[in-house]
DNA sequence: CGGACAAGCTGA
DNA sequence: CAGCTTGTCCGG
């Protein structure tokens, strides 16, 4: 008799099942089974072997074995990242599963001639510690580190996107290892293939005899789910290298604050650091001429009109509006907390992120002209080909495929669809700067991170411009000087004053079923509770421990219930 | 989640 | 009161 986890979202409950003769053979914990339940067919998780029959109920077989399934290991991982996220142990199995069934595991694929010798230093001597953070400036090669964890035997690497980890699979696969690229490779990964390579799922991935883990990329917020529940694989990297007792690197080249908080950030020289930065220019929009629309200062003009490949970015996702004085050039923000302010009335501001109000006046120089800076990147197009006499492409989220053309131009996305450049030039940086998150300067430094990827370093003569009227802000200032520490460091004062992650944890309560849950959560000192606008419960508390076992002691309400732990956006 | 069953609503 | 919708409960 076994105990049975079904994969039915909303069932967070296990259920005994008999074990007919001719399946007991490939029954054990982790096998996922077909089982009837209340009338109909799902399918489940052996989750306890041999269990003791529970009095009073008369029990059903099991109906199939369907194969293959995590491990203990991993589904003690699975239970803890639903404690650790407030999800589903179910949510997290499946991620841990195969995508189709896997009756029998190939062969274990032989150490062919051993991958080469990590050369470099600092890879080997982290890979001797239980945790380490380094910060790899973004256009020197990470590879030595993924060697480094490989040569000590089977290696787990979490990567924030597929496409990174298939460019990592090919780079070992060269050096002979024997690779299984997760979820496609799941039988080979959990065979004992040298290297499992994965995007955030792969945190879950099977490994047989896991030696070390590293997380490409840390910061990178594609490592976190967007959607509930707000899981993270760096988290679960640790959390999974931990428990294994190996070691784990976190490998990024402006390390998250999350990231900080568990071990010590490990760096190269100043010097080093610098060569793995290309030349930032920045660029006061202050003290230029307003002219066409304010947005191409006369030294992007000049790019525009080199022979240099340019990519232009210019974020103009989400319905904020960004304003600014026509006479002083200062931009409008919040006298209570800084955020950018939007005209909501005839003459009233309001800020996006606290909600107060003010009569529309410069506080710099009281007038009350103000003129719209939002201009999107389609009238941008045309105003960047105007200048510069020559086709530019406008690449989206969703638009056609990049062209050959010397310039581009779009949102984030246009950072990863192009693959190289020479300058990549910041039209509006303010818009990141001042974007009502409270991540908004870790996130604009993130971008920087992606354009000095695109552009490559010193050496190869790469540069950022960056537009603002900031010249001043941290990031604006770390990017200039190669230094990412300069946005941690004043990220982290405001965020611990602020109470905001790491050093808080915040859950975010909403759906139809949001308020039941919320009430049934009796008042616990230590957890701050508020209500926000939009309907959802805003719950914090400096104790990670207390909030979270306060959120699993709930029963879930009936109704929809979107339950966010550490949302990114907030 | 989704089937079962109970309670509520409608129209002849 | 049949025939249908809506709500609540609970699964081995």
């Amino acid at each position: 008799m076994v105990r049975v986890l079904p994969d039915v979202a909303a069932i967070d409950k296990e259920f005994d099942y008999l074990v007919p003769q001719a399946m007991a053979e490939r029954v054990a914990v982790g096998t996922i089974v077909r089982i009837g339940l209340h009338g109909r067919r799902v399918g489940g998780w052996v989750v306890a072997d041999e269990v003791t029959p529970t009095a009073g109920v008369d029990l059903k077989p099991i109906t199939k074995v369907k194969g293959l399934g995590p491990t203990a290991e991993i589904l003690d991982l699975a239970r803890w990242a639903a404690w650790r996220f407030a999800g589903r142990t179910a949510t997290f199995m499946k991620t841990a599963s195969p995508e189709t069934a896997v009756s029998e595991l190939p062969a274990p694929p032989h150490r062919r001639n051993p991958p080469p010798e990590a050369t470099d230093e600092i890879a080997r001597e982290v890979l001797d510690t239980d945790l380490a953070v380094v910060q790899t400036p973004p256009a020197t090669d990470t590879f030595p580190f993924i060697q480094a964890a490989v040569s000590r035997g089977n290696a787990l690497l979490i990567t924030p996107s597929l496409a990174e980890a298939r460019r990592i699979a090919t780079r070992l696969r060269r050096a002979g290892a024997s690779v299984a690229l997760v979820p496609r490779d799941w039988a080979l990964a959990a065979a004992g293939a040298t290297a499992v390579v994965g995007a955030r799922a792969a945190a879950f991935a099977p490994v047989n005899r896991l030696a070390a883990i590293v997380v490409v990329d840390e910061h990178d917020e594609a490592l976190q789910n967007e959607g509930s529940p707000t899981w993270n694989a760096r988290e679960v990297a640790v959390e999974r290298a931990r428990r294994a007792g190996v070691p784990c690197v976190l490998l990024s080249p402006a390390p998250s604050l999350e990231a900080q908080e568990i071990a010590p950030v490990l760096r190269r020289s100043r010097a080093e650091e610098r060569a793995g930065w290309p030349i930032v220019e920045v660029v006061d929009r202050r003290r230029e001429d307003p002219a066409v629309g304010g947005l191409y200062s006369r030294r992007l003009v000049e790019v525009l009109r080199s022979d240099r490949r340019v990519v232009c970015v210019l974020n103009r996702k989400g319905r904020s509006r960004l304003l600014a004085c026509r006479t002083c050039g200062s931009l409008v923000r919040c006298d209570v907390c800084d955020s950018a302010m939007a005209l909501v009335a005839d003459a009233v501001l309001a800020c996006k992120r606290c909600g107060s109000e003010r009569p529309s006046l410069c506080l710099d120089c009281g007038s009350t002209v103000l003129k719209n800076l939002r201009v999107g990147v389609t009238r941008a197009r045309e105003e960047l080909e105007a200048l510069a006499s020559e086709l530019v492409v406008e690449v989206t989220g969703s638009s056609a495929e990049v062209g050959a053309s010397r310039i581009h131009v779009g949102t984030e996305a246009v950072l990863h669809r192009v693959e190289q450049a020479d300058t990549v030039a910041f039209l509006d940086f303010d818009q990141e700067l001042l974007a009502p998150r409270y991540r908004a300067a870790e996130q604009a430094m993130n971008l920087v991170v992606l354009a000095a990827r695109l552009v490559g370093g010193r050496h190869s003569n790469g540069r950022i411009l960056i537009q603002t009227r900031l010249p001043r802000h941290e990031t604006v200032l770390g990017a200039l000087h190669a230094d990412p520490t300069r946005v941690s460091a004043a990220e982290r004062e405001r965020r611990r004053v602020l109470g905001y992650p790491p050093f808080a944890t915040i859950a975010l309560v909403g759906g139809e079923g949001g308020q039941a849950f919320v009430q049934a959560m009796r008042p616990v000192a230590g957890i701050e509770v508020s209500s926000r606008a939009d309907g959802c419960y805003l719950l914090r508390s400096r104790d990670r421990g207390l909030l979270l076992d306060a959120l699993a002691g709930v029963p879930r309400p009936s109704g929809r219930l979107r339950l966010q732990i550490d949302p990114l956006r907030l």
